[in-house]
DNA sequence: CCTATCACG
DNA sequence: ACGTACGTGATAGGC
């Protein structure tokens, strides 16, 4: 369905004059807050919305038919100020060269230009979003029109849905009109009935259903209330009649007096004019999320390009030209193969060099690029020594603001240089012989775009200085330098290294599945007396709750009955066909992520190598694809059983090292908590401990119940859980959960006042801090939606904790790396799972590796309490727990 | 391409 | 009145 957005130009514009400051200015002193305003939430409309087509209605000056019929309509309004008036037409320049429709009509409101076409776009198929701060609208809502109103500002906009409306004011979309004409409308110089509020009108009106049935049952109100309505009752029928928008408005323009919409479709627009409009306006954060809206192809289309001229280095003595200590590259790839690396060597300049003569130019030289994990993994599965990586932008960008999808290297050229890396239409390209290296060694010239190439590797050095800067001022140079640089040949290693997998286990494991799942769905099909797809949902759904008439007991977001696991689980005495449905669903992930996904990814050597993530999660940590190695089932012993696969080669073995409960040991570092601390000190399990004092028993006495609950609060406390939450998981009310709080934060007070401290400082200063210095930035804090706000307040409770685990591991690693490589072990890290490493070990350094790995896990960094390591050894995964 | 579900820490 | 525990990635279904 084809989806139309329409607009109230003066409504949305006022919004954001009275909302954003009014020195917001071009340096020749045009005030631009209106304009800034309207122009963000557009971008942010097509952005969320992603209409088809877009037109936005504006108010005439002049008589309408509503100050014909009614001299004082809108009789009081002061004309607005100059500074608003004087951003109108710049606002419908921005529209302009944006190619957005703009339509008024002589004697109508905009409002009614708005229900007019919604009204048409209803009958055509179109989906309609009016966005609009006039509550008039509302009367406009239904299923496929939605009414997005701006209650505050700009960006605080609610879908007013006919079902919000309803709750928020008591009465339907269609009544809407007739409410508001029982209340009046002060905006418009319309009085309501004295005495009659929302509540009143959406109680005469629920009451009688209309005006004229409250009109005729007046004898039926107080003495007090009738008299006023009586008073009013010409006033109230000529409200309504004002206030309901007109769906017919006619087009005096246009031929037949009715548009196509699809007038309105959103066209390509000139990338200069709209720069040189942005520019004028000095919208250099809007020009961006339009930018990143349009993507990075249409941001290189703007901006200066980079001029480059790319010369061989082949058989050039290069110690000149990498004299420097560090050298900007970039990888040339032909086919998905690496073909040989591009080096900037001056502003201007870069050299291409082969992949053989590059292998051994790059080796014990610290190079500068753009996610050059990339590459090093490349030159790691050749074998080949990795130079050290001095700089990265993208990890750097990263860094910055861990939580903005990592910029391609042609965004942050155009962010911080004002730069593309499109090939500029004059000169200098041509004089550079395309294909002039001889890839295929027979002369045919074909091959990579090594002016491409070229141009990223200057383009990467010139970023080195501004994002060098960036990340001084925000305190990050030293966890670059000393976790994440040195992380990412270790990465590259560890991708490159892979994990040996058992093929034949698991094409028998899958088979014996397949085997029981083919039963499992005959039985369940017979149980919902007839086939269904038990996979599909929204299949499922029927069956349980129509068919078989099983009770609802928890809704999706979208507000759908949810089949999932908790739900089965509390509805399991329900029916014989939930247990079986319980053991397909487990059963069926199997088979699905953890046999059928894995074994194509299975390489000819018998090893599946993933992909790390070093710039994905916004706390620090890692993540792993294809195959996300770090969440492989342990938790059920069905699922444990795939750990069997993955396996040590012959005459290794897998050493996994694990920290113990590392999250709640930074907690009690952090908070210094008296309680925490002594139980870690002790060495105490940890739960059991905490049990022990929020219910006020020995250590010795406390429940496998009490253990359970407690330990239920502690994980909860790392993530900023309420009482709902717990009752949730606890399957207890929430009174019961709330005294569980209650009675931890009687006992651990530091606690509590370590996590009001960190969110009050995350709202202070916008971020929040590791230990080793790794910020995330947090706009959520302040925001004016309150659900944003919560959320922000819960990131900035985790965020440092689960951010210093991320951090402290990473640094283990890197100095474990180190320790292998002088001791020259054969050791190798596989995997990284969060507070986890798994190493596979030659035999013979099985008992040094052991010894080693657990020292340097645990003596990383010096916290107030232990930090302990666990290690196990086995011949499969599923062997490794002690 | 989004949603529901579920695997992990 | 609202929503409700942090951080990920993969699969399947269905528009």
């Amino acid at each position: 369905m084809p989806k139309l957005a329409l607009l109230d130009g003066h409504s949305l514009a006022y919004r954001a004059f009275y909302a954003l400051p009014s020195d917001l200015a071009t340096p020749a002193g045009q005030v631009t807050n209106a304009v800034y305003g309207f122009t963000s939430m557009l971008i942010k409309l097509l952005g969320d919305e992603g209409p088809d087509a877009v037109a936005v209605a504006w108010d005439l000056r002049g008589p309408t038919f509503r100050s014909e019929k009614y001299g004082d309509y809108k009789a009081q309004r002061e004309s607005p100020p100059d500074l608003f008036a004087s951003q109108l037409p710049l606002i419908r320049e921005v529209l302009d060269v944006m190619a957005i429709s703009q339509l008024s009509v002589p004697g109508f409101e905009a409002d009614d230009v708005i229900a007019t076409l919604a009204t048409q776009a209803k009958k055509e198929g179109w989906e309609t979003v009016i966005v609009t701060g006039d509550r008039d609208a509302f009367q406009l809502s239904e299923p496929a029109v939605t009414v997005l109103y701006t209650r505050r500002g700009i960006s605080d906009t609610v879908e007013a849905t006919p079902q919000w409306i309803e709750e928020r004011y008591g009465v339907t979309p269609e009544k809407y009109v007739e409410y508001a004409a029982l209340r009046g409308d002060t905006s418009d110089n319309l009085p309501g009935v004295p005495g009659v509020g929302e509540k009143t009108a959406a109680k005469l009106l629920g009451n009688y259903g209309s005006l004229e049935g409250i009109f005729d049952h007046l004898d039926e109100q107080s003495p007090k209330l009738r008299e006023n309505l009586e008073a009013s009752q010409q006033q109230v029928m000529l409200n309504r009649e004002l206030m309901r928008l007109v769906t017919n408005v006619e087009f005096p323009d246009v031929a037949g007096g009715k548009v196509e919409l699809d007038a309105f479709n959103l066209r390509d627009w000139q990338y200069d004019e709209v720069r040189r409009v942005f520019d004028g306006l000095a919208f250099r954060s809007l020009w961006d999320r339009l930018m990143e809206l349009e993507g990075a192809e249409a941001a290189a289309s703007a901006g200066e390009t980079i001029d480059v001229e790319v010369m061989s280095g082949e058989g050039e003595d290069l110690t000149a030209a990498f004299a420097e200590a560090q050298i900007a590259i970039d990888p040339v790839w032909d086919g998905g193969e690496l073909v040989g690396v591009t080096f900037a060597t001056s502003d201007s300049t870069a050299r291409f060099l082969p992949l053989d003569v590059s292998a051994s130019a790059l080796a014990g030289r610290t190079v500068v690029g753009h996610d050059t994990k990339t590459l090093l993994r490349e030159l790691a599965a050749a074998d080949l020594d990795l130079p050290a990586v001095g700089f990265d932008t993208a990890l750097a960008a990263y860094l910055i603001n861990p939580a903005q999808r990592t910029p391609t290297l042609e965004e942050l050229a155009y962010k911080e240089l004002g730069a593309t890396l499109e090939a500029s239409d004059d000169g200098a390209a041509e004089q550079i012989p395309q294909g002039a290296f001889d890839f295929e060694g027979d002369g045919v010239e074909s091959g990579p775009d090594l002016e491409a190439s070229g141009r990223r590797a200057v383009a990467t050095a010139r970023l080195l200085e501004p994002l060098r800067q960036q990340l001084e001022a925000r305190g990050g140079t030293e966890l670059m330098d000393t976790i994440e640089l040195p992380m990412v040949p270790l990465l590259a290693q560890m991708e490159a290294n892979g994990v040996a997998v058992d093929r034949g286990f698991l094409e028998d494991f899958g088979t014996n599945l397949r085997r029981r799942l083919a039963v499992l769905e005959d039985e369940i099909h017979e149980a919902a007396g007839g086939p269904f797809n038990i996979n599909s949902t929204l299949q499922l759904r029927e069956v349980l709750f129509e068919r078989l008439d099983l009770p609802i007991l928890k809704k999706t977001p979208k507000g759908v009955p949810s089949t999932d696991a908790s739900v089965l689980q509390k509805l399991r005495t329900e029916h014989a066909v939930v247990d079986k449905l319980l053991e397909y669903r487990e059963l069926e992930k199997l088979r699905s992520t953890y046999v059928d996904a894995l074994i194509p990814l299975i390489e000819a050597d018998g090893r599946v190598r993933g992909k790390f993530n070093q710039m994905a999660a916004a706390t620090g940590r890692l993540s792993q694809e294809q195959p996300n190695l770090q969440n492989i089932p342990i938790r059920s012993a069905e699922g444990r059983a795939i750990r069997q696969a993955f396996v040590a080669e012959e005459g290794n073995t897998l050493l996994v090292a694990d920290y113990s409960q590392i999250e709640l040991r930074i907690l009690a570092h952090l908070s210094e908590d008296p309680g925490l601390v002594d139980a870690f000190a002790h060495d105490m399990d940890i739960h059991t401990a905490t049990a022990a004092r929020i219910n006020d028993v020995a250590v010795a006495d406390v429940s496998v119940e009490q253990r359970r609950r407690a330990k239920m609060v502690n994980f909860g406390l790392l993530y900023g859980m309420e009482a709902y939450g717990l009752a949730q998981r606890l399957e207890i009310s929430r009174d019961e959960a709330q005294q569980q709080i209650d009675a931890y934060f009687a006992q651990f007070e530091d606690v509590r006042d370590f996590m009001k401290g960190i969110v009050a400082d995350a709202r202070a200063t916008g971020y929040t801090t590791t230990i080793l210095g790794r910020r995330r930035y947090l706009p959520e804090l302040a925001s004016s939606n309150f659900r944003d706000r919560q959320m922000g307040e819960r990131m900035a409770l985790n965020a440092p904790i689960q951010g210093a685990a991320a951090d402290i591991i990473k640094k283990a690693m890197v100095q474990l790396d180190q320790e292998l490589r002088s001791r020259k072990l054969g050791a190798a890290m596989l995997l990284q799972i969060h507070d986890e490493l798994v190493l596979e070990v030659p035999d013979a350094e099985l008992d040094e590796v052991e010894e080693l790995t657990k020292s340097i896990m645990e003596n990383v960094i010096e916290l107030i309490v232990p930090l302990k390591v666990d290690t196990a050894r086995g011949k499969t995964l599923a062997d490794t727990k002690a």
